[in-house]
DNA sequence: GCATATTTGTCCGTATGTATA
DNA sequence: CTATACATACGGACAAATATG
């Protein structure tokens, strides 16, 4: 009996394909996605698209506004600071009650040394994806299915705010040591100050994507 | 111009009507819900009811099993503790970082004076209904959008588990006082007691929903 | 401000595949 | 193992709302 015979449906297909092409810059915020056209195009009928629509929605990747069809979320100055508030809530609280011994520290440490890597190889991309896995063992840390959910939409939410900031070394090469370095606390027990290092990184990673995203908004 | 013409669509109103019959125990957890019969008991077509069954699976009120139709979502022990570890996260957080003077202080007011006056005429329901009013406007002093949608979510799922209880009285008539006193302490600009006191409130209705459940789920 | 064209919202009928009696 | 019930997915149709000239 094999339990992962995933038999995805239609609609979780291609409401990942969707996703792939939004974070991969194919799709730019603000596109509107006309029903007609895309499922012509996927080669899926349109109640079927409708419904990875909803799905979609629910993530916060387009956003539906009736009787005018939906398009690719653009997250604003607000969504981007209700984001890292929600972050430095989750994640600086999973760091203070995290045993040393969890499994996910494992999957930081690989996180860390796999950017070094990357780093190394000027391969800045990876560097990110790595980060990102970096981010989401910290949260699962709480060991909590909702708030394991809520990170990843705001997750893609804010891959959505970067993802066409393509000045990937400044966006990620400061932080692999500041990451590195908040394992190590983890590691020796010393959660408090993991997470107050935790929350300087925030604080800085917000800065830095918001001063982003004003230059890219002054450019049009 | 009217701001607020919903013009809600009909998958929204359907939406909320199963909410309600579910939350009304209407619809008991566990059930069943068939596309045929419930999109002809509704008056809507088949299409439209699974639009809305996507909705309500984001939301937590209904499970989805790939070829085996939507059931309403039973919530377990381990769901149960998962729910009470985020809503201590986040009403906590929020009493932290409130002012006295943000409007929702107001709406506590109101909801600890009409729960006083409902416990005077025994209305145990509608005590519980100014409960949850008490509890939302806590997290709406955080201003944040993502967690006021994650704290609804979380009720929801809540009113599940208890919505058969129907000992109200023990339910709730013990939070009553405390509501106020955590209430008093936040006006009083003492903040860090408040989320205390509210830490020692959220462990004890833990305790006494997991027991009820206990009692529930034996009694089968 | 009006008439028209486009797009979404909703319904129906049907064919196919999957799970269960 | 067959049969049946049900979910999945398709395509066409029309009404309603929005956008366009």
């Amino acid at each position: 009996m094999k339990k992962d015979a995933p038999a995805q449906t239609l609609i979780d297909r291609t409401a990942e394909t969707i996703r792939a092409r939004i974070t991969a810059g194919d799709l730019v915020p603000g596109t509107r996605l006309s029903e007609a056209a895309l499922s012509e195009q996927l080669g899926i009928s349109r109640n079927t698209l409708r419904e990875v629509f909803r799905l979609l929605t629910q993530e916060g990747l387009v956003r539906h506004e009736p009787h005018r069809g939906v398009s690719v979320a653009l997250p604003d100055v607000a969504a981007i600071i209700d984001i890292y508030r929600v972050r430095r809530l989750i994640e600086c609280d999973a760091l203070r009650g995290a045993s040393a011994f969890h499994p996910s520290v494992a999957r930081m440490v690989q996180a860390v040394d796999a950017a070094r890597r990357w780093q190394a190889d000027g391969d800045w991309r990876s560097v990110g994806t790595e980060n990102m896995a970096f981010h989401t063992a910290i949260v699962e840390l709480a060991d909590s299915d909702r708030l394991m959910r809520l990170y990843r939409q705001i997750s893609a939410e804010l891959r959505l705010a970067f993802g066409h900031l393509n000045n990937h070394a400044l966006l990620h090469a400061p932080y692999i040591e500041k990451n590195a370095a908040i394992l190590a606390l983890l590691q020796a027990g010393r959660n408090d100050e993991a997470a107050e290092a935790m929350s300087g990184y925030l604080s800085l990673s917000e800065r830095t994507v918001l001063a982003a995203l004003a230059r890219q908004q002054q450019g049009r």
